[in-house]
DNA sequence: TCGGGAGACTCAGTAATTCTATCCCTGTAG
DNA sequence: CTACAGGGATAGAATTACTGAGTCTCCCGA
């Protein structure tokens, strides 16, 4: 099975290209120059032995082959965009393993937070445990625990816990990777945990 | 619309790789050696932070990311060389567009070649020219004519004619980029032509 | 128990590709 | 007439991919 494929390069310049009709847009939209996105383009026509655009002085068409060749190359970026997004996850789009360690877990509600529907978006599922590891390997996105480190290259974020009259209640730590500490998921988290430790006891 | 793709060369390899359950055969397949194929499925996992095999002592298995992946890759690259099939076939596979001239076209039977079964699925369509230029730029794939030429860069095939009595009926010409000398279209053309060019007259 | 082979991994060096920066050209607007 | 916008070309720099050689592990047969 061996398919003839033109290079992703050339059709990401060619379908940005021709969405725009406009090399500098798209030039733009890719993030390189506009010699690039030409350059692309030409390999691409050339490789195939097909024009796309007919250059006019007043702006840039598509070809009769442009004009077929476009929504099927969008279709197939689409396809693989999703493919891809099925497999891995961008970080916006995913929902975390949370893991609750057994003394957070007799603060929080019973089964939080899979009962909280402010977080359904966010939270895939929950496991109880107290093994760091876990969110070094990817086991579980983020730990919910009272201990408070340290935890080395961890992100660790802890969740004010407010006065009772004279009792504290203890506070919460938040341990995940640093590139999930900015996250929609984290702070929608947090700010669950928030209203829990202020009202608790 | 911003996509976010892994390079297609990283999803080649992948893809045969997966399908092959060898880096190796793969290798073979895509025409370079084992390391660059463990090169690019490794860039393909640290770039989605997936690891798509599973390296056991006795060979490759795929993870269930990778056997997710796999099929909807390749249903990709299936799309995406029929979109490219579709605008610029390949040599093998397209049809001809055929010129002839006025003259020739009094030597051949009327309607040819449209009417001849033996050739419907390698002309496409023909028309009445003596235009050579339309050879160059690709309006026609080839022009059958009277004249022999010089027809520089061209190439020419003379159909050869054979003598009915003491007449010998003029010979034809059939000229066409030299790329498309070789291939099947050409072949059953001149094939059929030379039956006309014995039988004439 | 000891080679030998197969296949994957790593790394350094090299080859190929791609991008940028720049200049040119054309057409349009002021 | 001049300025500007956008596409085309090109050289050189930067990035990316590939090769080739060496390493490792496992399996198999003697």
């Amino acid at each position: 099975m061996t398919y003839r494929l033109p290079t992703l390069n050339t059709l990401r310049a060619f379908e940005a290209a021709a969405r725009h009709l406009s090399f500098k847009t798209a030039a733009t939209e890719l993030g390189v120059t506009a010699g690039a996105i030409s350059q692309q383009v030409k390999k691409l026509e050339i490789s195939l032995g097909v024009a796309m655009f007919r250059r006019l002085p007043h702006g840039l068409l598509l070809t009769p082959e442009g004009e077929a060749y476009l929504p099927r190359i969008s279709q197939v970026f689409e396809d693989l965009t999703a493919a891809t997004e099925a497999i891995a996850p961008t970080i916006n789009s995913k929902k975390f393993n949370v893991g609750i360690c057994s003394k957070a877990a007799e603060i929080l509600p019973p089964n939080w937070p899979k009962n909280r529907d402010s977080l359904k978006d966010y939270v895939r599922d929950s496991v109880c445990t107290n093994d760091i590891e876990m969110v070094w390997n990817n086991e579980i996105d983020c730990l919910v625990r009272l201990a408070g480190g340290p935890y080395g290259k961890l992100t660790s974020l802890t969740i004010p816990a407010s006065s009772i009259g004279k009792f504290t209640p203890p506070a919460l730590h938040f341990i995940c990777k640093p590139g999930l500490a900015d996250c929609r998921q984290t702070k929608a988290i947090l700010h669950d945990l928030e209203a829990h430790t202020s009202l608790s006891i």
